[in-house]
DNA sequence: AACCTCTATGATACCGGTGTCATTTCCACT
DNA sequence: AGTGGAAATGACACCGGTATCATAGAGGTT
């Protein structure tokens, strides 16, 4: 397999059968059979109103029977955009990425356009010139930042620089920038402390995300909000500075479970490190929800799989995907513009009780 | 920001300072400032031999000095190929797919190639025309298949057909194709039985996966095999047909923990269904691993946090998805040819003990 | 010196589309 | 019928690279 000659991609695929395979028509091709010029066909595909309508259905109609397709790389070299989509993703938690990507992709089916996706290190230093030469050489049409890159000033600020269409996920408005999918965040939470707060808990626990993070200060803030509501206070000395992950939170749960006057009720910021907490009750031998009311944030897969089942907030993440692809072609849907807000609902399972 | 001509990309993006934005140079500017012709250049960016070391080294100081990169679009569109890989997945557990993503993007970096996905779905007809025309349209360098679109043989016949470059990956070494990833899950499936029979247990219970997924073939054939190797033989009476998810899971346990003479050991072909056993085993009472020892498979992310923290079989995802890329473009990878197996683990937890 | 071969380079066409602008066609109105 | 203006169409350059093939030099042979 080894090529002798110039570099490139070149070369054959995996299989042997390199029969009749009559290749693809191009736009020329259409034009000769439909007796018009490649600029009309070029008219047709682009939706352009000056083209007659008999002409038009007649160049319709050979197109549907050759099924001819323009190809992308032309069609993005000489528009000087790339019929890519985007998402730039710094990933800690996984599941988000799935849902959105899933979502984003939900959006895109059909549209002609692909998804590529581009992991990025939100403490590198590297990420502006890796996205800037990532822009600069693709020309996407266009870019989805789901949190936490969505708060990523600098990256937004390159993006603006370059000229590059972007749709952020965020939990909360940023900016004046318009073209936002917002997950409210703050009222789940707050749903998460009336909840707590209507059972009868006082003694209420909070692990907390990275202070960098919109979505923790967000969570918090909403949480403290909806315990005010109930008359209650947050205790400072209830509350925890974790990571985001399973094990911050354990070490987390497990200094608070160890306290003289332990909480009866722990919130955590998300999943993992509720997960987290169900490991330091089990360690501490406190039985969720008996002797400790357990929330979480997002309804991840585990959220469901643990035991007992964990009371979280659901964030629609496939959802927000699905409206960030939208925003980005608004030209595209027709009219009505996408909502840009979605709402988190509090799922009420079994990890949450009256306190003793 | 309604348009009014023609369609297309078209468009500006978010942000306002459209200011003295230098245009990136292009392959002419290069050749006009070192003096050369493009095709030179050309062939400098290409490690043509052709090219006087001389002049080379010329080209590349003003390619370095300028930071000139060629567009893809316009090289694809030469080359016939685009710079794109793509990943052809189906997902029946969203925890591979993000592994194998997140290798492929490992093996990727710095490549000049982009990952774009392409999720489809394996139970339509549709697939296979999806995939002609994402490929005859986009032609991708190349495409990874994880499993179980790797055993969808229509579908590579159809990347054959394409002259399409492919990379699978499987459970098990398929076919006499070369280009693959064997994961060998018979070999972690073996480790766990010999796990279970070592301490002592007899009466081993088996949740199967999907009987059309390879994966699922081959691991309880090599469950049986290790069974075989202490001399044990798997009881049918104690075989449970599921689908690979939580759910079917949790069924299927149930009715095991139900049987007049229960298991005392179950063995779920992957972690989805192991945490359906850790459910069902607590409906019913039983503690694990004192009542009954689980072992899953994949080591994904919920096996460490669930409690006790399930032994599993891990799978090296992450490798494997950047193997998978690596042996893409072998010509990239001067010299070695990269390896195609990697090899599964028993990660021994707490789930498992000796049967009461 | 004439001839040959091999290396290095460039001129030009081409990949498959779109933009620009000139030209033709159509239709309403004098 | 003649005319003006808008609508419809096409010729041609161009997007930014690569392939082909011709050609100029370098070095060796007879």
């Amino acid at each position: 397999m080894q090529r002798g000659g110039e570099g490139g991609p070149g070369g054959g695929g995996g299989g042997a059968g390199s029969g009749g395979a009559k290749k693809r028509p191009t736009i020329n091709d259409i034009a000769r059979m439909a007796g018009v010029s490649k600029k009309t066909v070029s008219r047709v595909i682009n939706d352009s109103p000056l083209v007659r309508g008999e002409t038009r259905e007649a160049v319709k109609a050979i197109i549907q029977e050759t099924g001819f397709a323009p190809d992308p790389q032309a069609r993005g070299l000489a528009f000087r955009r790339a019929f890519l989509v985007g998402l730039i993703y710094d990933n800690p938690n996984p599941q988000h990425t799935v849902s959105h990507q899933q979502g984003l992709l939900d959006a895109l089916q059909g549209s002609g356009f692909e998804l590529v996706v581009r992991p990025i290190d939100r403490t590198s230093p590297r990420r502006l010139s890796d996205i800037r030469s990532f822009i600069e050489r693709q020309k996407p049409f266009g870019v989805v930042l789901p949190s936490p890159v969505s708060e990523d000033e600098e990256l937004v600020e390159l993006l603006k620089e370059l000229d590059c269409r972007y749709v952020r996920i965020a939990s909360v408005p940023l900016d004046e920038d318009d073209r936002m999918v917002v997950s409210h965040d703050g009222e789940g939470a707050a749903q998460a402390a009336r909840h707590l707060a209507d059972l009868g808990h006082t003694r209420i626990a909070l692990v907390s995300g990275p202070p960098t993070f919109r979505s923790s200060k967000e969570r918090r803030k909403g949480f403290e909000a909806g315990l005010a509501e109930r008359g209650l206070l947050l205790d400072p000395a209830l509350v925890r500075q974790a990571g985001y992950t399973y094990e911050s939170g354990v070490a987390a749960a497990r200094d608070l479970f160890a306290l003289p006057n332990p909480p009866t009720a722990v919130f955590a910021l998300n999943d993992e490190m509720a997960a987290g907490a169900y490991t330091s009750a089990h360690e501490a031998g406190l039985t969720i929800p008996r002797d400790i009311s357990v929330v979480g944030f997002d309804d991840a897969p585990i959220a469901s799989r643990l035991w007992p089942p964990m009371t979280s907030v659901r964030l629609p993440l496939r959802d927000m995907g699905r409206l960030a692809g939208e925003m980005l072609a608004p030209d595209l849907m027709r009219g009505r513009p996408p909502s840009h807000d979605v709402q988190p609902e509090l799922i009420v399972r079994a990890s949450t009780a009256t306190p003793r």
